[in-house]
DNA sequence: TTACTATGTGAAAAAATTGTCAAAGGCGGT
DNA sequence: ACCGCCTTTGACAATTTTTTCACATAGTAA
């Protein structure tokens, strides 16, 4: 997992860093407030760890700016130093998701690093997707229209899936095209072809269409036009 | 909020009970494992507060069961009777998503279950414009005006939308253009065809208008004139 | 008022985007 | 090598959007 470290203190810091890195986790770190911040809004990462007392920018105000103006939701667990009530309570308000008081075990920060993410991950993760009377199961990559069975190959699948998981929200093309290619990007527009063909498969053969396209805008894969 | 409370100690449910019901929250009590699996399948809640220590299914057992077996995702705050570390990592392997030490104070159950809600609405939070009856959602990019629906091409939506994002606040053709070309502004006056286009399909169908003209400094939307 | 500038109106032309389909290319299995 | 499936290419058609342009109207200052 990918771990932002916001803690001034070098001590604490440097014992996180002993624990996690050796088991195969990515960190970074900032010692202070502004730092911090700016890594946060910059680069992804899986959580945040953030110690409340900050220089420069105090990790509850920084919790606030990064979720009402940077509009980021990395769950973030806060460092509280005492295990005052009122800090605990005043940190769920800012949009924190977890706490731990110092001193901690770092077994349990992992602990509860894991949990953080894995909660994150639950709602996307393991779940047949379904629109109207169409579903499609990630995990057996199977997809049925009624009781049709629908034969899709794997670009056609990972189509499918993305416009799926966004349903009634407009996917971008350049969205669509990362999804499937990554970052090396095809030159011309074969995506064109592919919601096409995506379309003669689960559109065509039914009265009612899905697949909708925004002119200028991308797909859209809703019952509603 | 809709909380389970699966608890066999009838003071703590008590407890629980006469701080959060007076609050406005619904509470269901399952006072045993066997119990409050059924409940925890069978209705929707917002969160479930699980004890370790239950008759028949413990805790543990109950929440692997739920999530494995049921596919149930409803966040799940464990309460541990000891401060066991071991209690509490088993506690995020079975799926759990954060926990309590007894005694705990009812006022940190209420924020701790509050942070657990919001971190699941987190990600359908999606913020759409309204101002009087328009309504314009960026992320389905679908605009409506009471309740007829309005057709907007690229353009028309960017303009929509960075009005209004300044409702009461006169754009200028500058900032309008610049939020529309970027850099490389067109050298006619394209803006007027635009804001024209726009309110034949914002404006012209209905009775109050919305978008107003401010002569040599630019362009306002909102309810009053 | 008059002269001038800013803005509204509307159709037609130009440009961009998207749909359609057949054929060619690539890649693994036999 | 041959086959079959998947992917890409490319040409053209259909659709939608954007720009252009000519003229009308409204606001402003001398």
């Amino acid at each position: 997992m990918k771990v932002l470290v916001i803690e001034d203190n070098r001590d604490i810091a440097a014992n996180i860093a002993d624990y996690l890195e050796p088991k195969g986790h990515v960190l970074d770190f900032a010692s202070d407030g502004q730092q911090g911040l700016h890594l946060a809004s910059t680069q992804r990462y899986d959580v945040i760890v953030l110690d409340i007392g900050l220089p420069k920018l105090n990790g509850m105000a920084l919790c606030k700016k990064l979720r009402l103006d940077a509009k980021i939701f990395t769950p973030v667990l806060m460092l509280t130093a005492r295990d005052q009530l009122d800090d605990k309570l005043e940190g769920f308000q800012a949009g924190a998701d977890d706490y731990l008081v110092k001193p901690f075990s770092v077994k349990e920060l992992e602990a509860r690093l894991q949990a953080l993410i894995k909660r994150g991950e639950m709602k996307t993760v393991n779940r047949v997707l379904q629109v109207a009377d169409l579903e499609y199961d990630p995990d057996t990559v199977h997809a049925t229209r009624g009781n049709k069975n629908l034969e899709l190959n794997p670009i056609q699948r990972k189509l499918l899936a993305l416009l799926m998981q966004n349903t009634h929200r407009v996917v971008s093309r350049e969205e669509l095209e990362e999804h499937i290619w990554g970052d090396t990007l095809p030159d011309n527009d074969v995506l064109r072809t592919h919601i096409y063909n995506l379309r003669t498969i689960v559109d065509k053969p039914f009265a009612e269409k899905l697949i909708h396209t925004v002119h200028g805008a991308g797909y859209r894969l809703s019952q509603n036009p």
